[in-house]
DNA sequence: CCAATGCGGATATAAAATATCCGAGTTCAA
DNA sequence: TTGAACTCGGATATTTTATATCCGCATTGG
């Protein structure tokens, strides 16, 4: 079990994002953060079709945020790249073999599959705690400023 | 992202083996749950390595818990199958590209890979607090008692 | 000694992640 | 208005992982 990485990608991409003052093509991040350009722009556009960045086509164009990022989560992030699927997919084997329990009787999900789904969901509330801000915060505080700096002077000079 | 449906058959075996008073081979495991025996083989030596269960060769062989119902948790089950790597496996990204930060200055994991944990540990910390005596307990209360009773007698009748 | 069982490796198949390309649409400049 | 350059987007290969199976070996109990 692993999430695809992505994830990492779509992440550091939106907080790269949080310092262009203009939309930035797909093809940039890519140089910015040394990763395969097509590929890249696949997880992109997850990211659009869930809303987390907005497309802009065009000789100018390319992509921004739609939120502040205080309002971006990373649960957001995972989810537009992974799919909102749990991670614990019950096939509802108590209904199999020669004890195999009533299908009509599983109108409730079986105790196993409640245990793990309410671990699923500590997770996922951890994920929605953590931010797009949280995170420059973060690489802020370790760099002391340089990176964030940098990566601002970078996006603007086109 | 998806966890392996080895773990579900792992947590159902475990549960079952709650209710064996001798050791069950792993062909009935798999009767019992409909699943293919080969494969579920596979499982049940994870599990077996992991210390959860404790496998008997011979002909009165077959699988025992290492442990009581109330000291083996999900933590470990996941653990067992899955393997003991993290989720969200940081690739550094942040060392790629023209603002690439020098590998000797990364001994500390990136802000992005601690929140990331963060969740995850959350995770794992719900996980550990579910243990197969308390997913016998969710089953009994669903049935009635018949489930686990049932289960009981099945494995009683070689 | 024989039958039944778990263990490990080797092997085939199915699914998913990874990586890439080309077409449709939009914007800007002449 | 026209065209050209640039963008995103979906459809397409390739590689890796998960799933599923089989067979030989060692061990145990009858």
């Amino acid at each position: 079990m692993r999430l695809s990485q992505g994830v990492e990608w779509a992440l550091h991409c939106c907080v790269s994002l949080t310092q262009a003052a203009e939309p930035v093509p797909a093809a940039r991040l890519a140089e910015l953060h040394g990763v395969p350009t097509a590929y890249l722009a696949k997880q992109l556009q997850a990211l659009s079709r869930a809303g987390v960045i907005h497309s802009i086509p065009g000789q100018m164009g390319g992509y921004v945020l739609t939120q502040p990022p205080s309002a971006i989560t990373a649960l957001q992030i995972v989810v537009a790249i992974e799919g909102d699927v749990p991670v614990f997919q019950c096939t509802e084997i108590r209904q199999n073999g020669p004890l195999g329990v009533d299908p009509a009787k599983c109108s409730k999900r079986c105790a196993i599959a409640r245990a793990m789904a309410t671990a699923e969901h500590a997770w996922r509330e951890a994920l929605a705690e953590i931010s797009i801000a949280d995170l420059v915060a973060g690489i802020d505080a370790d760099s002391s400023n340089t990176a964030i700096d940098g990566l601002r002077r970078w996006l603007a000079t086109g």
